[in-house]
DNA sequence: ATATTTTTTTAGACAAGCCTAAAAATTATG
DNA sequence: CATAATTTTTAGGCTTGTCTAAAAAAATAT
């Protein structure tokens, strides 16, 4: 059984590795769990030893099927404790992501599976983000990012690729949340920042902020 | 904010205190725990200086206010967690201990209060227990142990003072839950077994069981 | 009242995880 | 391609929380 650090490891070198898990660099690492990169190097051995990441000196480490699987069985507790957070206790997406981070080690493969059955088996998560299913198993999107979209096209907000409450909030303010539908009035090439409409009310959104959410296209 | 180890140790105390808050010796403490007397020791000495007990050398240990206080708010995570557990995912009184005492850790104030809230503030957990309310208040009770119940008299299940598993799926076997009415039909002097009467059926009872068991006299 | 047993504390060691500082390997640059 | 810059690893140290073994204090028994 990992410890709550070496999960912390796991995860973070999952949500690194993107789909295609490819090879991470120790310094990444570091960044991502604001820790050290000697650390790093420390952990890396260990993980490696329990056969968790495949791991060559100098050369980056990826998970081993073991070790992704477990990434992603932490992904799914992550996520549906958000759900219950949100749905149940009425917190707000930009106040969960905190108290779910702890409450993802909690170490009960019943508990989990219970849960599930409580939320009614959710696919996505209160940011929109996909729930893995019990077989480690993603439901897939074709979201896009807003970034990506092309000029006069429209589409529907169906996640958000960071849990940072500012970034959060914001949205808010700016009256975007899962479900907004959107068109988009102009690219702007210089500062690749686009403005949209949103209920007929125009909106400036700068190429950080549109990289972060992720569109159907309609 | 106090370590995973050193909240188990505060529980620990809290609980080996009874009422009365009692002192309590470092044997006591290590049993309890499945630890040894010389971890007990150290860090006994390191909450003494975070001035949540109060430790002379040699002369046992008993919590200062905020220790008690500390104390009794896990409790009151471990047993609302309780709640949640058995009355919304469905788990039975003997399966959920191991897991309140992961729940029991998480650090959000906010997540108790909603918590509490969603449960609809209940005031005992599933095995009877008493649940202190945000301010630390518990609930008051004039049960007493069914071991001192006298002869011919009713009573009616409120509690159990023992979270074994072993223990709880016996009580099961006898029928014996939260609510349970019963009656004396027999006091045995030379072990201090009693015979009750359940539904019309008698049943044998050892005075270790008897002692777990709390009873309001009807 | 002294000797024995039990309890408690201390001393020293160890694993997990982190750190800083220095060394080694890799990558980038002129 | 040789040197500089960056990245990664190693070496050694620190804290937390545990342990064993030994010493000290307290409790118990003779």
């Amino acid at each position: 059984m990992p410890s709550q650090a070496e999960e912390n490891y796991l995860k973070a070198i999952f949500k690194l590795s993107g789909k295609e898990q490819i090879s991470v660099s120790t310094n990444a690492i570091a960044e991502e769990l604001e820790t050290k990169a000697s650390s790093v190097s420390d952990m890396v051995k260990k993980l490696s030893e329990k056969k968790l990441i495949n791991y060559v000196k100098y050369q980056g480490v990826s998970l081993t099927s073991n070790g992704l699987s477990l990434a992603v069985h932490i992904v799914r507790k992550h996520r549906l404790w958000e759900v219950f957070l949100v749905n149940h206790l009425n917190f707000k997406w930009d106040e969960v992501h905190d108290i779910a981070e702890q409450l993802e080690h909690i170490q009960s493969p019943e508990l989990v599976a219970r849960l599930d059955s409580f939320l009614e088996h959710p696919n996505y998560d209160p940011h929109g983000d996909p729930i893995p299913n019990a077989k480690g198993e993603f439901p897939k999107s074709t979201a896009i990012p807003l970034s990506e979209l092309s000029l006069s096209s429209k589409g529907k907000v169906v996640a958000v690729e960071m849990d940072e409450p500012s970034f959060l909030k914001y949205l808010d303010k700016l009256n975007i949340s899962i479900g907004t539908q959107l068109a988009v009035l102009e690219l702007n090439d210089f500062d690749n920042s686009i403005d949209i409409k949103i209920d007929n009310v125009q909106k400036h959104i700068s190429l950080d902020v549109a990289k972060n959410i992720l569109v159907c296209v309609l």
